[in-house]
DNA sequence: CACCTGAATCACCATATGGTTATATAAACG
DNA sequence: CGTTTATATAACCATATGGTGATTCAGGTG
């Protein structure tokens, strides 16, 4: 549970969206990944160190350089968690026509309601 | 953008997303939705209105009641943002495996390296 | 060794978040 | 009309979050 409110907590910001999104392409050093964005080093770096909490992103030495890539497992985590709760409801919402189907023609068979 | 930030901003907590997943089942007013907490009623509101200003969830006044009911569409926008993350991600991979393939096979057809 | 460069860490600040208690509002009901 | 029930709203508090500038650290390179 609390994996998911890492994870998302992670997602709910567009800069580590778009640092993402970025990662998505192949590995970058903080200098590469801080350029789009108006933004000092160290907000960037900040920002890693939740994406790397939330499991989104591992470091890789190299000599001075740290670059990042992105782990897409966690990703999958939350489309599993959001489509549990969709089919959920959606079942549900099926139900809920079944009954109102049988009670608009309860009739039509004669079985439901003698 | 900011509709994601909200989005997953709401996600991002453990009682709303039980909140959610109550939901799924069918609409619910507060003080159902407060029961498997220990928490007041007004923390349980303002959760509420998170969730509803990420769209997940909407109102229904009936009486001295307001029943809230899942909006599933945010669910499927967050869905369409993570898959199409990581299928970024999984087409980078692919085309590097390629590059991999051709560098470690360079001499199976003899036009590489000659 | 001296010195860049890339990145981390520290100290700080403003605002957001998640919770509380107390109070107000609105509709049903005796 | 007064009361109960369900919910909203207000005022407040502690901690988390997202940012800053200043400093430190680690490795190459002259």
């Amino acid at each position: 549970m609390a994996d998911l409110d890492m994870l998302f907590g992670a997602l709910a910001d567009p800069t580590r969206r778009a640092i993402l999104r970025r990662l998505a392409d192949g590995p970058a050093g903080v200098e590469e990944l801080r350029a789009p964005f108006n933004m000092s080093q160290p907000a960037i770096s900040k920002h890693l160190k939740v994406l790397e909490g939330a499991g989104l992103v591992e470091v890789e030495v190299d000599g001075p350089r740290r670059p990042r890539r992105l782990v897409p497992a966690p990703l999958v985590e939350a489309t599993r968690w959001l489509e549990r709760t969709r089919d959920r409801f959606e079942a549900n919402f099926a139900a809920l026509d079944t009954v109102l189907d049988e009670m608009t023609n309860e009739t039509s068979t004669g079985k439901e309601t003698p």
